[in-house]
DNA sequence: AACAATAATGTTACATTATAACATTACATA
DNA sequence: TATGTAATGTTATAATGTAACATTATTGTT
């Protein structure tokens, strides 16, 4: 008798590489959806400053920087600075509502606000999008990895580079 | 019949979490030594310029940043400016010398700069030190997972933050 | 040796990313 | 309403990184 442990695994695609034509809006406004349900359940206020900023990350899927939400943020909210979006995706990443890719200074939103997971982005240099896993798998080898020299994981960061598959096709 | 493919795989400890106590001017020559041949068989000028950054990355087992160095490298080198340190790091990094850790805008030295590796760097967050894996079982699964949905990898990043051995025994 | 081409470094200025510190305003709740 | 806390406004500055051009050092050629 053998259990399938993989079975019981937890792999989540957090977000795909989206196709070029899809309907972002539907996009954008699951992601505020969730992103209200989320601070409503925890009592957090998704201010409209918040609610913005989180708007803006998700113009698109592709990482965002903090001073180029600053400049839009300006023009319908003149006092905005550079604190004020700092802490707003401060707040934001602290719920989980959007991830920084360290490696380029920018911020995507998180399609699973509503559990902590473990990360692992695949960003395309072509098209410049970015795709989401919570992959178990990957997880777990890291996690096996690391206790193999006694060392204790409290955060997971992996950001992989390349191609999608779509940036290759229109290549050909 | 078959074949530990896995025993096949190249699994490296390309620098361990050193004991507090180590001798580590040894670390730092063996590290000198190593880019002076490595640059020699490749015909580049390790300049005394680099050299001196490259022991200034190998002070420690720590990631040193960048206008870190640039104080230190005034001390003897008045005409230094912030391009002196970030020409020598690019210099470095391309060679494999040194590699930037994302997520700290810090620099660690390489043990093995022979050959291109995938890096995987556990840091802790007690004693700062790190530790560089070259895992062929991380990098397949994340190349495996990449292929799943047709992505090609040009470079992977993982940087794992956490607790080492040494620091969670001497906390209890 | 003289010369030209290239590589490395010097120098100044600036761009980008992020935070500190304190004032003000909005919100919750007693 | 009074009071405390959370959020935002405001100013200044810190930290990280690059552009552009001048100068010097090195290499290879005549
Ligand atoms: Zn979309
Ligand atoms: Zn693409
Ligand atoms: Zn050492
Ligand atoms: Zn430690």
């Amino acid at each position: 008798m053998s259990v399938n442990y993989n079975s019981m695994k937890k792999n989540k695609i957090i977000n795909p590489f989206k196709p070029a034509k899809h309907k972002h809006q539907d996009c954008l406004q699951a992601a505020i959806k969730a992103a209200k349900q989320h601070c409503d359940v925890l009592g957090l206020r998704l201010t409209p400053l918040r609610q913005r900023v989180l708007e803006l990350v998700w113009q698109s899927h592709e990482p965002v920087k903090a001073y180029g939400i600053l400049d839009e943020l300006k023009q319908g909210h003149s006092s905005s600075a550079p604190p004020t979006v700092y802490r707003a995706l401060d707040f934001l990443q602290e719920q989980g509502l959007v991830h920084k890719i360290e490696s380029l200074n920018a911020y995507v939103g998180c399609g699973d606000p509503k559990e902590h997971h473990s990360s692992q982005f695949f960003i395309c240099h072509d098209c410049g999008s970015v795709a989401e896993l919570d992959d178990a798998d990957i997880s777990g080898l890291i996690q096996k990895k690391a206790s193999h020299f006694g060392f204790k994981i409290d955060n997971e960061m992996v950001e992989i580079k390349g191609h999608c598959q779509e940036c290759r096709d229109s290549r050909k």
